[in-house]
DNA sequence: CATAAATGTTAGACTAGCCAAACAAACATG
DNA sequence: CATGTTTGTTTGGCTAGTCTAACATTTATG
């Protein structure tokens, strides 16, 4: 069954499950699923029931959520088609980063796989959307380069960013002006955990700058 | 009230309405529109009772349809994405004219206005698309040319080709195999009514050919 | 370790789209 | 111009997604 049988709903549930599992490694919850998808958990409780029935994900009652092999399958593709639809619009149609990720949340679920494949083509096979993340090759191998938030970052420490989380629009153009985007080369100077701020420098422009704590969770970065 | 605030079902009933009449001028029926979108007729009856409650079409039961302004506006929005779309897909995103069709259908219900705007930018605000149809301006003006099909023209007449109807994919690739495209010009040799066919000969390469009469109607001509 | 708080599930109701079958109006023709 | 055929409408039923409110289970804590 290709993943354009699902309903547009099913395909955010599979979607938001491995997303969940991407960068941290516990498992979503039926709350935090109904919270992300602005839905109630009796919704979101109901619907995954559905998709136990259909083999797509595995669920015992008031118990934890996994994928099955056929469910993460699918979740990938839709992961795929977002990221690839996200460096589209920018690369092709001169979307700014922050403008892209609720053009591409809607388009997703409406393109059709060879789209997606003239895309990849025209874009060469890209293997990083514009936040950093990951696009998941067509056989869906996915590629999770070793990174950690910058809050996690010792002091010290030089490191390049991977990725910055998309989820918030207003906090990306804040980036943007401030020059932090995938591959800035940065210097933690500090964490002062009880302020909850991490003191850092950007090497290109030489600024010092405090990041408060969601900042610095969205931002993802490597060792230099 | 946006056009993306419209149900996907009433966006293609107002599409539908509109497109009935501009090349003809006979209203369409609701047992034809059913036809058309593949559902059955209580569905389309319904469907109109809902669009004439949100003011969007005018009816009055077992009587015939017309679109109101508003209607007429959200039609033309729609069709203008359409069209746009189509073209996009084959001037960037190197689709055949053949293939774009069902691909611009889901997603002109998917797109934003946004989107819409920078593709008219990057396209240069295309005024025809792949298949000669006039893409309506953003402010909703229309532009008719004063064709007519292939099927109503005198013998003797030299034409080009205006447009040709998208309706019909398999027709469409056919069409493109014999060089029958927008702004090819033939000369009408004659038509044979009872035998249903238009015999042609195609000016760019000299062939002469015979189309049967749901040819010779997808092509729409102007006096050369 | 019993109980309260937090979390998840079920039940019943609503909307939108669709269908089949029964019904109503309009139209076409003998 | 009356009647039968064609066309359109209504009714009741189905699915999918959503909600609220009532209920059940798990977890955390006093």
């Amino acid at each position: 069954m290709p993943v354009s049988d699902l309903t547009t709903s099913a395909q955010d549930y599979l979607k938001l499950i491995w997303s969940a599992t991407e960068w941290s490694s516990e498992p979503i919850t039926i709350g935090a699923m109904a919270e992300r998808l602005g839905v109630t958990p009796s919704t979101v409780s109901d619907g995954i029931r559905k998709l136990a029935k259909q083999g797509l994900v595995e669920h015992a009652p008031y118990r934890s959520i996994e994928l099955t092999p056929t469910g993460r399958e699918h979740a990938v593709t839709m992961v795929r088609r977002h990221r690839l639809l996200e460096t589209f619009l920018v690369e092709t149609l001169n979307y700014r980063w922050d403008e892209v990720h609720d053009e591409a949340e809607v388009l997703e679920h409406a393109v059709s796989d060879t789209l997606i494949d003239k895309i990849d083509t025209l874009l060469g096979h890209p293997t990083r959307d514009p936040h950093g993340d990951p696009i998941p090759a067509a056989d869906g191998t996915p590629h999770r380069p070793a990174a950690g938030p910058l809050a996690a970052t010792e002091p010290g420490t030089n490191v390049t960013i991977t990725r910055i989380s998309d989820a918030n629009p207003d906090m990306l153009r804040y980036f943007a002006e401030l020059g932090l985007k995938p591959d800035t080369r940065l210097t933690v100077l500090g964490q002062r955990p009880y302020a909850d701020l991490t003191n850092i420098r950007i090497e290109e422009n030489g600024h010092e700058i405090d990041l408060g704590s969601a900042a610095a969770e969205a931002i993802w970065v490597v060792a230099a």
